[in-house]
DNA sequence: CATGAATGAGCCTTCATTCAT
DNA sequence: CATGAATGAAGGCTCATTCAT
């Protein structure tokens, strides 16, 4: 019984990628078996070698799959923007939607650098200061331009990574708020604060 | 030989927590092994039942005693601080200092999580509900005072605190800003946001 | 892409067994995977199949092909030969010779029979058997004859051969001796032993 | 149940050598697996490595405990022999008196260094070219002192010891000769060669 | 209390072999 | 004939945990 019905090559490596990333997002890369791997997609553990060369490489791929199209889309959703106000509001659009809609990638990127192996970890962390990078720049341009009030760059830049991010924590699709409205939300935090309104 | 240098008593049990906290903060909860926590501390792994019941009960009384601390640490930052702006500074500057005091613990109890059985996930995380309660209780009377303006209260109290605990992932003490700078920089973050300055 | 350069036919199936006898040499038949084998000759692991049935078949083939030659050649060399004497100097020189540019194929012989299943193991043990009777028979001839001086027939052949064999554990091609040296060497270890010189 | 009758620690270990040996002789080492080695002295798998580092160490730790105790016994063998020739009748007797009743170790020894990893391999070839060198120097002595007429001292050395050797491949301790027997069969071989009684 | 030795379950990976295409 | 993908059986090794001493 060489083959089972229906599972011919690069669907057979798509299926694996697709389970794979939802037993890490579930178990964590260290509580997925490759045993639990290969019985999600109907195969024999050893079998799972004919798509993958090792555990660590499919997180490695997942990982590095995941930032090559965050990256990509990023640049894809600034093209054409001009002025710091305007990027930066197509920034934080962009990264809030793009988060709630790949909770599960975004959060095993997240949470599972860890387990990555040294040179497989600083080749994700490049990619990663790369989209990071992107941000810090836009804030560099509007505080150089005084249309923006950046209190430090760094911190400011990582500070809001944090805060668009922690959405992935919280977010269910179903939950009382639209995708847009989250957006919106964002958008005022960073830009207007909390100082109070009244007074 | 039946006792290491400086392993009697309680002193044991505390030094077991203290490299057990390092170790789930270097290598996370599964990739820390009893051996090397035995190791750490002069033992041998079966010594190690002496002083813990199993490798979960430790990392469940880890986190617990640090969301314990926590909360009572912040309790008392607060008390006897009136209004809503009073209020939110002080929550501020607590959880941004506390968490910069308190690096591994906090690393911790935010990424280990998921290694904790049912039972006692859902023991901590109503513990860090209550935390998070005292942050939306201010905003929410903030808000109700007009004196802040918040634009949906769960979500900017989650935003808020995804911002502040940002900081454990990359402030190192010996960095370029003292403790104070980074607070102050996320206390305008917060309270002012980034729209322009002079314009 | 049907066919990789210069592996059609039979070509493929002597190109498998060359392969596959510098392999076991090199790591022996349990450390030869037949995806090395198939890589060394540019073959997909499965496509072996089309040219032997097994891996152990492989092995009896190769080790039973080697006897089958080496006893032909022997009686070969000995054709015509008359006499105990000439008989035995031209199986010593002949047993050298053979073993010192047969290397390879005398190292797996000699070290793999232990790989071989038992009915084909029994197999080779008779060729071998044959071959060894050959210089049993010159020595009981010789014995007979008053022309040899031989302690114990079966153990004196058993000894021969360990020693003549023994060559090819260190003999190199370029090393410090010629082949005919090496032979005669051995023909006087084997007829006047050691025993001293002059006086 | 920690602890199954009987079985403390050194003897445990002891046990472990015994049927590694014993299984690496019949099998092979790569044939040998830890599940069989196991179940062989009553353990589980795992409970192996309280006693063995890898199965790599306990192979090199047989060999490498087999040169050990066979150079220090040929050194006893010939401690107080004077003479080229009464040392070389030494060196006979204990070689093959010692092989004869070491069959195991000694196959293992010749068969499985080939398993041993570069490092522990080329430890052991020291051990055996001290061995060697040992009977060279005999053979060297002999000659310069007129005393063995040696046709060339490297090679005479080599066939020697495949001479000798060779008798652990056939020999049975219930087989038709004594092992004094065999012992001057051996000597008689080496030192004065079959060359003919009667002439 | 500490130790040493054991358990039992499981993990990643390898491998000879099969077979539809 | 060759390929690619599958099977099924192991294999060396790790680990949390137990317990007699």
């Amino acid at each position: 019984m060489a083959r089972t019905a229906g599972s011919h090559g690069a669907r057979t490596a798509e299926a694996i990628r697709r389970a794979g990333l939802r037993l890490i997002f579930e178990r964590g890369y260290e509580g997925m078996t490759l045993r639990d791997l290969a019985q999600a997609v109907g195969l024999q553990p050893g079998s799972l070698y004919n798509h993958i060369a090792t555990k660590q490489a499919l997180l490695f791929e997942l990982v590095s799959e995941h930032m090559r199209t965050l990256t990509d889309a990023l640049d894809a959703a600034l093209a054409g923007v001009e002025g710091p106000l305007a990027r930066l509001d197509a920034f934080v659009t962009f990264h809030v939607s793009y988060h709630l809609t790949r909770k599960v990638e975004v959060f095993v990127n997240n949470s599972e650098l860890r387990s990555l192996e040294p040179d497989n970890r600083e080749a994700i962390m490049a990619l990663r200061r790369a989209y990071e990078q992107r941000l810090a720049a836009i804030l560099a341009e509007g505080a150089q331009a005084g249309l923006l009030a950046v209190p430090d760059i760094p911190v400011t830049t990582y500070g809001i990574l944090s805060l668009l991010t922690g959405v992935v924590t919280w977010y269910r699709p179903e939950g009382r708020l639209a995708e847009d409205e989250i957006v919106a939300i964002h958008r005022r935090l960073i830009l207007d604060g909390l100082r109070g309104g009244g007074g």
